[in-house]
RNA sequence: GUCUCAGUAGCUCAGCUGGAUAGAGCAACGGCCUUCUAAGCCGUCGGUCGGGGGUUCGAAUCCCUCCUGGGACACCA
């Protein structure tokens, strides 16, 4: 895959497009010397050095290359350089350093294009086709229907949102979804507790069940439903009354749990009813191929996969010897109806409660003929919430666990995003309430805001005082200041891409922080406005609004917003 | 016991495809508001990258092993 392919010439800011003809010219340079047989087939790799000494770019081709061309490394960077051909390429000068480092030193000028670039490609700033339009479905949340949304959902939503937000701005075909399991166990137990409450809402007797759901939300739906139903719902026979809560809790639960995820800023495309498996037969289907394909069998009065024929630890039963399924088969059955509709990767974002999950049904899609390595499955770790440095104890049986609402409107909506959004998804997480709440210098996500309201604030004294930004004096952008911002501008879309192309939403947290810095860093040297340097006021009021399209976009893709005032 | 994720500054964490003297925020200390928002900036202090082996020109990063912590190991979902 050459990088020209990989990112699309069109889509190439001023940054990439000079990475790329440093790129270009060194495989050229290579390849004249004949260091190599094929120097296209090169992946060289271009990095930043911490020292500003080292120059603005080093690479080490020259040490890579050390076995295949058969030379110590500070010989091949001498052969390169001397085949090198700087023409086009911005490069001012190349210094051979340490073992065999590659420092490279670039015009200054260059740079300044950036400006024009992402001024033009406006909220598209960032965007690529570097997924090729590769066909992805994201599976997320799933959280069954049975409850409030808590902390650790709150953790997937966000970070399954957001790695979907930048999987499609890296130019991947992606297709959000949620699994709704509203068939089998857990239902049955929504209906029972429901009944109960139901019961106590009316002052009767109740038998709530040991095993039921106690939580709060379930109190709250019982008392609508039985003052609009009152108590003649409880003189039907059981199979209607068990289908009458069944339903209405059902409704409640899950419109409940639409309502929240959408007030978080997580959308979905495809609600996916477990239920409208069994109903389509897909079942059935998917267990008679695995029985085709010799991967099923009887045992103690249970049908089994035998799943250690591809790796599990043992084998899992599909159907109980009561004559029920277990939670994996309709799961089968669900995954191969996301493979059938023809995506080229599966990512399911599953909590790390689920992480012996994992094995059965990669074997599961492997029995069933197709790569098990399409399945990718993003564990997420748990979240501890801290109050006064001391962890809150939750329990999800008791009903006392904090919930997605609550926390929202605790902390705020954008502080919550933020935070999950800091951190890798399979790290764990200590949520400090206390940290989060506080409007201050020690919370980052106003840090980045800040930033960008800040920039707001001087466009808005900008048009006041008659200043408008403008991109014909770009060469007036150079001071060091200046140069940094730019840099930090023009390595979004880069940033992207490989956020996406690791899975790693965090990343764009880190990349805010780092270009909120860099402005804060700018704003405290430089002066933006100048009435005695008009035309630098102005192409450096092209220059923030750079900054702010660049914040602003970096901001969505983890659902956090961007106030032009604070 | 088996599997799995983690262990980096006092605290919370980054650290890319293995690269040069391991970074940031907070905390601590010292500076900067007659000038576009001080929710900001500049500086100082702070590290045996859990321990030990190995691979490599080069390891926080890859491999092995040990220690510590989280999680998972159902005819539950």
């Amino acid at each position: 895959m050459s990088r020209t392919e990989l990112y699309g010439g069109k889509l190439m800011n001023a940054v990439e497009q000079v990475q790329q003809a440093i790129k270009e010219a060194l495989v050229a340079a290579i390849q004249k010397a004949n260091l190599v047989e094929d120097a296209n087939a090169l992946n060289i790799h271009l990095e930043a050095p911490r020292n500003k000494a080292n120059g603005d770019y080093a690479t080490n081709i020259a040490m890579q290359l050390t076995k295949l061309a058969k030379k110590p490394p500070r010989a091949i960077a001498e052969a390169i350089l001397e085949n090198l051909e700087t023409e086009g390429t911005n490069i001012e000068k190349i210094d051979i350093a340490g073992p065999g480092f590659m420092n490279i030193t670039l015009r200054k000028d260059y740079l300044a294009e950036v400006v024009a670039t992402v001024l033009d490609q406006d909220v598209n700033y960032g965007r690529t086709d570097a997924g090729h339009n590769e066909k992805i479905q994201v599976e997320f949340v799933s959280a069954n229907p049975t409850g409030d949304l808590h902390l650790g959902h709150a953790r997937g939503a966000s970070v399954g949102d957001s790695l979907c937000n930048v999987l499609d701005f890296a130019g991947y075909d992606v297709s959000r979804e949620y699994y709704i399991n509203d068939a089998g166990n857990q239902i049955t137990k929504l209906a029972k507790s429901l009944e109960a409450r139901y019961r106590e809402a009316l002052g009767l007797e109740s038998d709530m069940p040991e095993d039921g759901y106690h939580g709060k939300d379930i109190i709250v739906i019982a008392k609508e439903l039985s003052a609009e139903y009152g108590k003649d719902v409880l003189e039907k026979p059981e199979e209607e009354r068990f289908e009458f809560f069944r339903e209405h809790g059902l409704k409640h639960e899950f419109g409940k749990l639409q309502k929240d995820l959408k007030d978080f800023r997580v959308d979905f495309d495809v609600w996916f009813s477990e239920t409208s498996l069994y109903k389509e037969g897909k079942v059935q289907t998917a267990l008679q191929k695995l029985k085709n394909n010799g991967h099923v069998f009887e045992q103690d009065g249970a049908t089994w996969f035998r799943s250690t024929t591809f790796g599990d630890d043992k084998d899992r039963v599909l159907i109980k010897s009561d004559g029920s399924y277990t939670y994996l088969t309709p799961d089968i059955a669900y995954h191969e109806d996301k493979l059938r509709r023809g995506f080229d990767k599966l990512i399911n974002i599953w909590g790390a409660d689920h992480h012996g999950y994992i094995p059965r049904m990669k074997a599961a899609i492997e029995a069933l003929g197709y790569d098990r390595d399409v399945l990718e499955v993003e564990v997420i770790q748990m979240v501890n919430l801290l109050r006064n440095g001391e962890k809150v104890k939750m329990s999800k049986r008791t009903g006392n666990a904090v919930t997605l609402r609550e926390l929202v409107e605790e902390v705020g909506l954008d502080a919550v995003r933020y935070n999950f959004a800091m951190r890798a998804g399979d790290t764990h997480l200590d949520f400090d309430l206390d940290l989060a709440v506080k409007q201050s210098n020690e919370n980052p996500v106003y840090y980045a805001q800040y930033a960008h309201a800040r920039i707001c604030s001087i466009l808005r004294q900008a048009s006041e005082k008659g200043f408008a930004a403008s991109i014909d004096h770009l060469d007036t952008l150079s001071s060091e200041k200046d140069i940094e911002v730019l840099k930090k501008v023009g390595d979004f879309p880069q940033i992207v891409a490989d956020a996406a192309r690791v899975r790693a939403p965090h990343r764009i947290a880190n990349y805010i922080q780092e270009l909120a810095a860099t402005f804060h860093s700018f704003y405290n040297a430089e002066k933006v406005l100048d009435d005695d340097n008009k035309e630098r006021s102005e192409a450096r009021l092209a220059l923030i609004t750079a900054v702010r399209i660049t914040l602003a976009n970096a901001l969505k893709l983890i659902g956090v917003s961007a106030p032009e005032k604070m």
